[in-house]
DNA sequence: ATGGCAGCGTGACGGCCATCACAGCAGGAA
DNA sequence: TTCCTGCTGTGATGGCCGTCACGCTGCCAT
């Protein structure tokens, strides 16, 4: 195990890929500038009145967790949440079988853990560092005192539940509602191009997922997306070089939706 | 157009099934005794403080809604929540080409259209009544500025929210980590077991979907599901009489799940 | 160098299931 | 009665795609 590992830590420790929880080592290596991250003052939290923001302050923690650390697994009691400052982060959620179905690929600005934390439920999702990654830990016990000393605050996590929830009905759309696995993929893709904008009839934006990750997130086989690459890359589509994808054909992706 | 369409309506006036809106005839039938219904006082607004319950009861309103009126549909710009009193109703999404996903049924003390009304955003799904209803309506304005008057039901607001994402993940869950039908048609039957006590080895429930909607809640075709149901009773795991259906054999179909 | 490993590419095969088609069968309306 | 409509049952067919199997590359650690 690399030795890198021990130097990250929040109040809480940090768990490691394989599962096992690492005890954090106090005061080793806690990391005050992620308070001062241009995400601090995220949608969720900004414009609080001063006093909400002095105490949201004073119970925040902030930590740095190592490509493959764990926030919180599948069915654990929620402990609080994450707010990411910086890095990626997968959640998914996977069978008995062994199957995953990644459901969102968290980046900095959103809050981890919120829906567990709040119904007191356990997590429903595994949260996987796949970026390096800085975040700031609120214990469940402080966040609920928090939100009732600050109805604004409870009102600003509700609207953040309530587009959680929305793309998670997106995601299931997609899943859900496309009989061919070359429409998930389309719609996949689409959905990576929004957002970035486009340079004469080109959309270029880098795609640090595996082909096992993509199909975990459409509900395919990682055979399937391979070859479903090759494919749209035969048709004109698109085209790959290194972790840079470049959408060709916008329109021709969307020609796949329909059918 | 049946003439008791006439009869029933809300401030804002009833979707008739074809998708047209009809407008409310004032005071014609406006249905108080749902405000006294036993989920008036459900889990999202229970134990408030006497001055939020009576702040909300102003602002609520009651109506009842006949067989295939809709609530709202997936895109409309949110007009506002739904505290269903009684009656069931069908929460759905679908694509362009027909194709339609069942996500949720409904029952009484349940709250329709939270995510939307307090994000701003557009419904994402479709409410369609199925069972006649009774339901309390509260416009968004009206439900905003009580929410941050009243910082207590806001987070019990989102507590709901959570919740409703909770069930979502989970439905997620059945439709992208099963790999066949039966699979999924098995965990349906399942959850729809649990909160059903079982006599004997059996569990009794009614089940008043058709093999049209089972198909579309599970992400199959109609013909599947008959098929599955005629294969699931000759292997002696369950058995239909009329809309009432009998798990045999609980543990058989738990077997299934695995693969 | 060399082994190990993670990720990608590709062929063959087979099964599941969507789709089409049609046939019963209730219940409701005229 | 006689339609008609919505629901259920069943066969035939074909294609998509999951699975198994294997080879290839590049990369890292030893």
């Amino acid at each position: 195990m690399p030795s890198r590992f021990h130097l990250v830590a929040n109040r809480q420790g940090v768990i490691l890929r394989g599962g096992e929880f690492m005890r954090a080592p106090y005061g080793l290596e806690i990391i005050e500038s992620c308070l001062s991250c241009p995400h601090r003052e995220d949608r969720l939290f900004c414009n609080l009145s001063p006093p909400a923001v002095q105490r949201l302050a004073a119970i925040t923690s902030a930590a740095a967790y190592p490509k493959g650390a764990t926030l919180f697994v599948e069915g654990q009691s929620p402990r609080g949440v994450f707010v990411l400052c910086s890095g990626r982060v997968k959640l998914s959620t996977s069978s008995a079988d062994g199957r995953t179905l990644i459901l969102r690929i968290s980046e900095a600005g959103e809050v981890l853990g919120l829906p567990a934390t709040v119904t007191g439920k356990p997590y429903e999702l595994t949260a996987d560092v796949i970026e390096p990654a800085q975040a700031n830990f609120i214990s469940r016990e402080d966040f609920l005192r928090f939100l009732r000393e600050h109805g604004e605050a409870a009102l600003r996590v509700a609207q953040q539940l309530g587009e959680t929830y929305h793309s998670a009905i997106s995601e299931m759309r997609t899943i859900g509602l496309s009989h061919s696995a070359s429409e998930k993929l389309a719609h996949f893709l689409l959905d990576l191009s929004a957002g970035h904008e486009e340079g004469k009839g080109e959309v270029r934006l880098t795609l640090t997922l595996t082909h096992e990750e993509i199909a975990q997130m459409i509900g395919a086989s990682r055979e399937t997306v391979t070859r479903l690459f090759a494919d749209f890359k035969k048709k004109q589509l698109l085209q790959v070089k290194g972790s840079t994808l470049i959408i060709k054909n916008k329109a021709g992706l969307e020609n796949l939706l329909g059918s």
